[in-house]
RNA sequence: CGCGGGGUGGAGCAGCCCGGUAGCUCGUCAGGCUCAUAACCUGAAGGUCCUAGGUUCAAAUCCUAGCCCCGCAACCA
């Protein structure tokens, strides 16, 4: 059974090119899979960690239209921004692509070939709002006017926000372009493909049903379209950024058109490992990750948003099971629900709740890294509030971690030269705090298996009271007085200990991670998950070699600061 | 009757699938220690497990009905 080893191929939903994230953004797909990721590393695992922004929409060229660039540059603009933003949250990614680079045009196209080919697109003519002023068709939400339910003046084309109702852009009143306020609109026809999704319902099922250990969440959401009844969907779209649809395809009745951005955007993660492969010179080797019989000992884990499950439980595998191509579906699907800010939602125009940008500026990521992967919106939803955020912080990373490393760091340094002592041996309290220590490792191994990060947290945080615990109970500073030998065995499994700690939390918290393996010893990029017992791991620091005892790890966040933050960011009242 | 998630001591959560002394973190109170970031360790107080029925020897856990909060409702990414 040697044969081969398992690999693990992890992606996280595709930040929109739109804007720095936030907070809530960032916990439910790319912290928690970088959180994963570092740990499939960290066990040795053959790991591949992608993402890429997701470029292509109507969205984007109004956004850019607004920035007054044009598309490609706004877009390369936001790309390196969120590159670079994500790269200081300490995001490991193998790779980093974008939605609207080559790969993902050739392979979008690609697979809409194969779905043509195979009989699940249908050519159907619809009725679109063009604005004359602005050129363009308009998506419904695009199209503004009075609601002919409630007579609220600015219901948008697909819902009126006042009233609730749906709305079809044809039943407002007085219609008008979002984008120029132009009431110069008229109703033209327009041919799109659509996928047949509603050919796919069993196929679906069945392999919903095969999935025993998704969240109830991911289930829940995926029967609750299937048993509603899976629409056609149309998978093109009237605007001029995103993947052109190829002339083979659609009779030439699709000159000009470009595929709606949900249906190239989970493309891309293929697409994103094709990049990866051609800025690592591995030429084809990005196949063996996603089709045939390589790709059998790939495990494949997603996360996301509950906002993305239904493209990746139904619209994505529609794709490529109507492609009759060997290409890897999802094996584990990881889903979140939402941090709200102080019971509402995070929001860029109203500038209420934390971005990563702004996170970055008032706080270390580790101090966010741990927060959020602690109370990662796993159950239900859950709501940010700078004082829990700072009790979080203080108690678990100041007081009960870096406390315990500043305690034993600076003690050995005062009393054993800041050397590892060598005298003396283990007794009984350092066995029983071995036994304790195999058992919370394997459970904390064994939640990140199980993709539970609340729980590994929590584990983790055990992990690290168990040390205090432990030094309260061989007290070195009294045994010093009457028994140096007892003295130093405890301050040697002290070491130890602060050893083991920079092991355990650096896939949660990689900078402190490594800031505490380093006062023991160099650290490498990876540093590796302890598999050997604990009675090994915890007696392994060569007597005699010196520590470099560090500086606070985490300072503590102050009423000060959480007063201000509020005032800056929005509190409860905003 | 649109759909899904949640409703557990002051706050945040676990337990519910596979019924059987209600567990964890924070906060509060008391004690200990003094190596440490006024920190750490120990102990205590505090709960109608949303409500009302039902099944059962026994229900937070299963069934039925209702109430409350949050999210989604497909061309919105």
């Amino acid at each position: 059974m040697t044969k081969q080893k398992k690999c693990v191929l992890i992606t996280s939903a595709l930040p929109y090119i739109n804007g720095i994230k936030h907070l809530g953004n960032l916990v439910g797909s790319m912290l928690t899979a970088d959180v994963f990721a570092r740990f499939q590393r960290a066990r040795g695992t053959e790991t591949l960690f992608i993402c890429a922004t997701d470029e292509h929409g109507s969205t984007t060229e109004l956004a850019a239209l607004e920035a007054g660039k044009d598309v490609v540059t706004f877009c390369a603009e936001q790309h390196a921004a969120q590159k670079d933003v994500c790269e200081r949250f300490g995001l490991s990614w193998d790779h980093f692509g974008r939605s609207s680079n080559r790969p993902n045009h050739e392979l979008t196209q690609h697979l809409a070939r194969q779905l043509w080919k195979n009989g699940h697109l249908d050519l159907r003519t619809t009725k679109q709002v063009y604005s004359n002023a602005d050129k363009r068709f308009l998506s419904d939400r695009y199209v503004i006017g009075t609601c002919p339910h409630c007579g609220y003046p600015n219901a948008r084309g697909d819902q009126c926000e006042n009233c609730t109702r749906v709305l079809d852009p044809a039943d407002l009143i007085d219609p008008r372009s979002a984008i120029s306020g132009s009431t110069d609109l008229e109703i033209r026809d327009s041919t799109h493909l659509f996928l047949k999704q509603s050919q796919f319902v069993p196929q679906l099922r069945d392999w919903i049903a095969s999935k025993k250990d998704w969240p109830i969440l991911v289930t829940s959401i995926a029967n609750k379209w299937l048993d509603e009844g899976l629409h056609d969907r149309g998978i093109t779209r009237d605007v001029e950024w995103g993947v052109p649809v190829p002339d083979d395809i659609g009779n030439g009745k699709l000159k000009g058109k470009v595929f709606y951005v949900w249906f190239d955007a989970p493309i891309e993660y293929i697409g994103a490992t094709w990049e990866w492969a051609d800025a690592n010179n591995k030429g084809d080797a990005w196949k063996r990750w996603w089709f045939g019989d390589p790709a059998k000992n790939v495990t494949y884990y997603q996360f996301m948003g509950k906002d993305n499950v239904p493209f990746h439980t139904v619209g994505f595998p529609v794709t490529i099971m109507g492609s009759r191509e060997p290409w890897k579906l999802v094996d584990r699907l990881k889903g979140f629900n939402y941090i709200n800010y102080y019971g509402g939602k995070f929001s860029t125009s109203q500038k209420r709740g934390v971005f990563m940008d702004a996170a970055l500026e008032i706080l270390p990521a580790d101090y966010w890294r741990y927060y959020l992967t602690a109370n990662a919106p796993e159950g239900s939803d859950s709501n940010f509030t700078w004082e829990h955020f700072a009790s979080v912080v203080n108690k678990d990373l100041a007081d009960v971690l870096g406390n315990f490393v500043n305690r034993i760091t600076r003690f050995c340094v005062s009393r054993f030269e800041g050397k590892v002592p060598g005298e003396g041996s283990y007794g009984a309290e350092e066995q029983a705090l071995i036994e304790e220590l195999d058992t919370h490792v394997k459970m904390y191994t064994d939640h990140f298996d199980a993709i539970e990060f609340r729980k590994a947290s929590a584990e983790l945080r055990a992990i690290w009271v168990a040390g205090n615990e432990y030094l309260t109970r061989a007290a070195p500073w009294t045994a010093i007085k009457a028994d140096r030998a007892r003295a130093a065995a405890a301050v040697r499994m002290g070491l130890n200990l602060v050893h083991l700690f920079g092991h355990l939390s650096w896939p949660i918290i990689p900078a402190a991670g490594r800031a505490i393996h380093h006062a023991i010893q160099p650290s490498p990029e990876i540093i590796p998950w302890p598999d050997e017992p604990m009675s090994d791991f915890l007696d392994q620091l060569d007597p005699g070699q010196s520590i470099n005892a560090p500086d606070v790890l985490f300072a503590k966040i102050t009423d000060e600061q959480i007063a201000t933050w509020m005032e800056r960011f929005g509190g409860p009242e905003s």
